[in-house]
DNA sequence: AAGTGGTCTAGACCACAGG
DNA sequence: CTGTGGTCTAGACCACTTC
């Protein structure tokens, strides 16, 4: 560890991020002791402790007394719990069941195509519909890049949990999303995959889903109905 | 400090939340230095220090080098950047220009009452209108117990930011909120008030705003067109 | 110069998991 | 029993603010 400007356990958090990112350790994988690492990098083992502790904090990874710090796997449970902000009426927890979903390669369209860097000639668009109460709620449609994600499998394949299976096919890991909300009137596709006769007022979400280098890999476009449902948010 | 279950740094982390609730501390004061609390609490400097990091990470006060650790004040400008949500369709800051609003005490509504514990047989209820590029674009019903916001004043001296109000009135800071979101046809009231002759979508928020001892402070029903805006989250 | 928080170190002991 | 992370302490030095 050489003398900078920026504080030790700073660059420490950096090598180790990099190395999670580059796939040197991988998802469910054990890091090396805090004694371990503070031998390796020349540190003392409360640097790589403050170090761990910001990266604990941000979820990036997960430590265990006992067990040891490991580099979270993309659960299916994280990926439902910190992401999918959707929840019933009264509080209670919401599991929209699948109902239909669509893969083809599309030209980008311009917001896509904004937020996804390098976005290619052309991506991957899943189109889905997930019903809840037994009655069809929520139209998404979810871009990617074939750069960062070059094959998804088959419609018929794809699981419920997107960011999971992401994980196991790249090794990347959604880390961080940006959700911008406003109300509008249902579109005439929208309308139609919903099943109802007039364009009914909708919830749309633009979501911005990002890796823990700050790209963004996936860009989602989502209409729900939200007459049992809410989208929850808690500012601390 | 006494031998118990709990880590210590909690324990100094409760009495000093303890002492800022009492008003032991005001909005803007300093605490005493690490040293001296360590000293005061018979604990070590470092102990005093992981409280105080946990505080500063939830906000609850300010820490400045060369300077001090605050009580932080209620600023408009944090209130504003961290529990006003609605930016521009290009993510530009935005400020909704007041309108209008009123100020009344009614028999609480049911979700209020529901929400505000011991609600008692009225509340206050502060009904404003905001307008954004020029045109109505926010209806806002706010709910306050008397218990905690004896007297708000008058319609006419009411300002923007409401939470550094509460706090100069009665020592109380928002420090925590929770909103639901949900896509509407405005109600009839609502979309009259927007100068809307047919109801349009509404973005419909309900809040609850929380002080630090977890209380329920503020019970506020929004309706917002998002034609100009847009309710921005980040999950991280 | 004095006082504050910020970083870094070294070492002790505790609580928990697993062989 | 060993090894892990969690807590607690003590002390050194740095960076920043204020007088």
């Amino acid at each position: 560890m050489r003398a900078e400007a920026r504080p030790l356990y700073l660059q420490v958090r950096e090598a180790l991020v990099q190395r999670i990112a580059d796939g040197h350790w991988r998802a469910g994988d054990a890091l090396p002791s805090e004694l371990a690492l503070a031998a390796e990098l020349g540190v003392s083992q409360g640097t790589v402790r403050k170090a761990l502790d910001t990266l604990a904090a941000d979820h990036l990874v997960d430590r265990r007394q006992g067990r040891g710090t490991f580099v979270p796997d993309q659960t299916a449970e994280r990926a439902l719990f910190h992401f999918f902000r959707f929840e019933g009426p009264d509080g209670a927890t919401l599991i929209p069941e699948p109902l239909d979903q669509t893969l083809a390669r599309v030209a980008p369209p311009p917001a896509a195509a904004a937020a996804l860097e390098d976005p290619g000639p052309d991506l991957w668009l899943i189109t889905r519909r997930r019903s809840i109460a037994g009655a069809p709620a929520l139209v998404e449609k979810i871009y990617l890049s074939p750069a960062h994600v070059p094959d998804p499998g088959s419609a018929e394949t794809l699981p419920n949990a997107l960011y999971s299976h992401y994980q196991a096919l790249t090794g990347l890991s959604v880390v961080r999303a940006e959700d911008h909300l406003s109300a509008c009137a249902a579109p005439a596709e929208i309308a139609a995959a919903l099943g109802q006769p007039q364009p009914p007022p909708v919830l749309h979400v633009e979501r911005r889903a990002f890796d823990l280098t700050g790209r963004v890999l996936e860009y989602r476009l989502s209409w729900c109905l939200t007459a049992h449902c809410r989208y929850r948010v808690t500012l601390g």
